[in-house]
DNA sequence: CCGTCTTGTAAGTACCCGCTTGCATCCCCG
DNA sequence: CGGGGATGCAAGCGGGTACTTACAAGACGG
């Protein structure tokens, strides 16, 4: 808590999500650290290396939900799963949105987001494998290629996750409601059963 | 072409879909531009104002495409539309993710992405128009909402635009291909029939 | 041919950037 | 109690920032 080292990772993870890399000035993380912006240096050796770790710390600890390893009951399992990624996406919004806005320019700083260990490739493997297995078990059609279904879903979450506070208009309800609409249709299209 | 006004709105836009505000620096948008960078303050007066009139100018050629008024083949109406929108997203993906990570920090200069009249509120209008024909001609089913609907089609459009391209490893098929397929889960989730 | 209007050039303003140095201070461990 | 390591403080370095000023050169219409 009182450790300068921490609170300096803590303030530039949280000052890069709101300004990002060329906004993150040495002299305001150390502010709002209430570090000597000296001892930033002595800690870290630069700004691109205090950067680098606090967006790795930052990066690890957005965890991907889990799913079952043999479905039971798709529709309240994917739900659950559905919103605990929507509400890890979300919190995270600001975060991810500078991440990958600034991908391009700063790639040596980022928390390596689509490799794999990374919570997103995670979620979209357990969501994959989780289609398979319902194939497998024959609740699940098998004319449907489970990557693209998983990618139509996740994406969908994701979206709503990133554009939702910024354009609240596009949403008519709220978002508990809508992830769980995209998991009623997502199955619509998965399962078999067509009542 | 050979204006000065012209060529510095041109480079500001391609520059700030690269660097950002504080990356794109007047030097820098003068330089590419081919001018002098006293004559981008005489014409605009500050980097702001002519961020402003860029992005605004840069928004508006995003085009939402079309969608027929009276359904007739929604497959091939909807996958048309469906590829239309993903490039037309895909090549504007550096502005769009660009501005996405700052309009926290600079809602001033954003081209009101969500607002009424953007290209994005368009496409939902539209889409969400046609699933309720469908559902007035009784080929869509009754049960479903249109906006989270099309919501769940559009963010996966959307996140897959955006995403592609950094994290590759996600998508296994290539892009048209992915694209009709989330059309085909779409139209599996909306339509009645059941085949 | 003159006057205005636009642009280019050169220089300079005040400020902020990442980063360094020198020195005083403090705390903890031996 | 004494010494080493971490921290704070003050100052400064070279360079980049948005923006300004003063002046010369060319275009274009009256």
């Amino acid at each position: 808590m009182t450790d300068p080292r921490e609170r300096l990772l803590e303030a530039a993870a949280r000052i890069y999500a709101e300004q990002g890399f060329l906004g993150a000035t040495t002299r305001r993380i150390a502010t709002e650290a209430g570090v000597n912006e000296v001892t930033l240096f002595r800690q870290f050796g630069s700004k691109e290396a205090l950067l680098r770790a606090s967006l790795e710390r930052a990066g690890a600890e957005i965890l991907s939900p889990g799913l079952p390893e043999s479905p039971s009951d798709p529709a309240a399992e994917v739900a659950r799963w559905a919103v605990a990624l929507w509400e890890q996406l979300a919190a995270h919004r600001s975060m991810i949105r500078t991440c990958m806005g600034e991908i391009e320019t700063h790639p040596e700083i980022m928390p390596t987001c689509g490799s794999p260990g990374s919570a997103n490739t995670a979620a979209k493997r357990a969501l994959c494998h989780y289609v398979k297995s319902l194939q497998e078990s024959g609740r699940a059609r098998r004319d449907v290629d489970p990557g693209p279904a998983a990618s139509l879903l996740m994406g969908a979450i994701f979206a709503d996750a990133m554009s939702r506070d910024l354009m609240p208009e596009m949403y008519s309800r709220p978002a508990r409601q809508t992830v769980t609409e995209y998991v009623r249709l997502f199955l619509r299209a998965v399962l078999v059963e067509c009542a």
